[in-house]
DNA sequence: CTAGGGTTAG
């Protein structure tokens, strides 16, 4: 801690306290009303520091209750320099503290976030009540150190100082934060001991952490229980389903909460974009938004960012581009997630201007905004770019990591510089991990290289065993090669070690639902039809050239059987149903889970131009958007 | 003097 003096203000005092002060300053029996008047000056002002000075120059005698004023106000205003200062002050006065003073103390710490600082008061207090223990906890727990805040819990209870609602609101924070779920049940328990459980403060974080575990029969036990709700209560259920992506219950609790007569908060609003953006659901997203300019909310950056990036994720590119244009305030994240928008439909040379427009507004652009251009150099296959951008990463002071290394190989590997590629890992300042590996994996598939292909393979099973992705891909390598008796032994080998498959799906929606296909399941009710009209399709494709391409089938089966499995990958099963269903000239839009096989998309660029239609397909990486038989990707992806 | 809910990457 710096020496009071040293962190005098240098600002002109303002003049109203100036003056104030000096007209009374005669009188000495003023003094009490000479505080009464300092004190609301002060509320004006905020010139502590001054205060502090007229103290020392004689002009005002201080009183405990004046210094308990300056603490809470640098509290609230989070000026960390200035409530130092009080405090020095304070410690060099006649005063003795008493408990309440030192509580705000610690609090004044805990929220200009120097938590060392309030720590050290804490240890030295002599005294200490559920007050000092909550503050110090939610120090914690609000300054990303939520394993300190739990360990605070069981000393205090050691040291018989009963908890109260703000105690357990404060832990139920913590230990959702920490992943400490254990730890919460547990903490759970003492709660309903002292009766607390029922708060709406206590409920609402207590919810919040079970639905943080995705526990949601939990969370809503825990909100059924509750003596009354408020906006928070049902904002945090339904943010605990809209991260889980269920956009059925995060719609029906929101409908539930409007008949229940709360309104929607940006909250609210954010949460149900970023529920419907998970699953791509437009429809619902549209709805969602007509809402809310019915409502009157405004649209803030922190909807807008989230509204956008719904569009975006759900292949309406222009939509995102309306919400960033119309957003009055765009911060960084907006502007990442408008990059990472352009990026994953492919739109390379747009991303690049876009981040160029962004520096010339002097945006300081962060992490997240070079592995968004990064990954829009590597889709557009930008070499030059991405190797500039990826340096001018320094310029900004920000230290590549390995997210960027990873973007970097992928760019080299999928340009097919595979050795490039190795080379540039081999000199990476950083270690590199799975995904990097991955990455160059992931590019030996494609480019069909077997030997570096098993050598990064086998890096990743090193550092990363459970994953499935390697495998999978080294067995396809494998079978696109031909050799498959090795795809076969890989595949054992992943049956041995209990690794599985995240199996395929692939989901359309249409009316406000979602409807769902997952590789080999016919329990859709128009399963038959579909299969058929798919076959239909089917023919009308080979007339125009489809031929079957049967190296993305990676059984181990004959000829024959390989050609009918093809058929049946669940994003032509999503696109049959969606043929069928839709109105003619609808757009279709298909979400994917994991990537789309090259098959499926040399099919699909021939359904566009058989069918005059336009077919927008999200895969796990980015978008294609299909049009007169071609793909906007490029065969490029 | 102490409390709870929301966004961007891979």
């Amino acid at each position: 801690m710096k020496p009071f003096f040293l962190l005098r203000s240098k600002r002109t005092p303002h003049p109203s306290v100036l003056s104030s002060v000096s007209s009374l300053s005669s009188d000495s029996n003023s003094n009490s009303s000479l505080i009464l008047q300092t004190k609301h000056l002060l509320r004006k002002s905020q010139d502590h520091l001054h205060v502090l000075s007229l103290i020392d120059s004689g002009s005002l005698q201080p009183r405990l209750d004046l210094y308990s004023d300056l603490i809470k106000q640098c509290t609230n205003l989070k000026k960390l320099r200035e409530g130092m200062a009080v405090h020095q002050h304070f410690l060099s006065s006649r005063f003795n503290p008493d408990l309440f003073f030192l509580n705000s103390v610690v609090n004044m710490y805990c929220k200009c976030a120097s938590l060392e600082d309030a720590r050290k008061v804490f240890d030295e207090m002599p005294e200490r009540d559920v007050v000092t223990w909550t503050a110090l906890m939610t120090g914690y727990a609000q300054n990303e150190q939520p394993l300190d805040a739990l360990r605070l819990f069981p000393m205090m209870l050691g040291l018989g100082v009963p908890p109260n609602q703000f105690t357990f609101a404060t832990l139920f924070k913590a230990a959702g934060a920490a992943n400490g779920y254990e730890i919460g049940e547990q903490v759970h328990a003492v709660c309903v001991k002292f009766g607390c459980d029922l708060d709406v403060y206590v409920g609402s974080s207590l919810l919040d952490m079970y639905a943080r575990q995705e526990r949601m029969l939990e969370a809503c036990l825990v909100f059924d229980m509750l003596e009354s709700k408020n906006e928070v209560s049902w904002n945090a259920l339904i943010a605990g389903y809209a991260r889980k992506v269920d956009g059925e219950n995060a719609m029906m609790k929101f409908r539930e909460m409007q008949r229940s007569g709360f309104k929607a908060t940006h909250f609210t609003y954010s949460s149900l974009f970023s529920a419907c953006a998970g699953t791509g659901a437009l429809e619902q997203g549209k709805w969602v938004h007509a809402h809310m300019v019915k409502s009157g909310q405004k649209l803030i950056a922190f909807i807008g960012n989230t509204l956008l990036d719904m569009y975006a994720k759900a292949g309406s590119i222009q939509d995102a581009r309306k919400v960033f244009d119309r957003l009055d305030k765009r911060d960084v994240v907006s502007w990442n997630s408008m990059l990472k928008a352009c990026a994953h439909h492919g739109l390379g040379k747009e991303t690049i201007s876009l981040f160029e427009e962004m520096r010339s507004f002097g945006i300081q652009p962060n992490h997240i905004t070079f592995v968004c251009v990064l990954t829009a150099c590597s889709h557009a296959g930008l070499l030059a770019e991405g190797q500039h951008y990826l340096k001018m990463m320094k310029m900004y002071k920000l230290e590549p990591e390995i997210e960027h290394y990873v973007t970097v190989v992928d760019l080299l590997g999928r340009a097919g510089l595979l050795e490039q590629a190795q080379k540039f890992i081999d000199e990476m300042p950083i270690e590199p991990n799975a995904a990097v590996w991955g990455a160059l994996l992931g590019a030996c598939r494609m480019h069909k290289n077997v030997e570096l292909g098993k050598f990064a393979a086998e890096r990743v099973f090193q550092l990363d065993p459970h994953d499935s992705g390697p495998p999978v891909l080294l067995s396809n390598i494998y079978a696109s090669t031909g050799r498959w008796t090795e795809a076969a032994r890989v595949r054992k080998m992943m049956k041995e070690s209990g690794v599985k498959k995240e199996p395929a799906c692939s989901w359309v929606e249409m009316e406000n639902s979602v409807h769902m296909f997952v590789a080999n399941d016919d329990s859709h009710p128009q399963i038959r039809e579909i299969l058929k009209f798919w076959e239909e399709t089917n023919v009308k494709i080979k007339e125009v050239g489809y031929v079957p391409d049967k190296n993305h089938v990676l059984l181990f089966v004959d000829e024959e059987e390989r050609e009918a499995r093809l058929q049946y990958h669940c994003e032509k099963i999503a696109l049959a149903f969606a043929l069928l269903n839709m109105p003619p000239g609808a757009t279709i839009r298909i979400m994917k889970n994991i990537r789309v096989c090259g098959d499926c998309h040399s099919a699909i660029k021939l359904v566009s131009k058989v069918m005059e239609r336009e077919i927008i397909v999200r895969d796990k990486n980015r978008f294609h958007h299909f049009s007169k038989g071609s793909c906007s990707c490029d065969d490029y992806w």
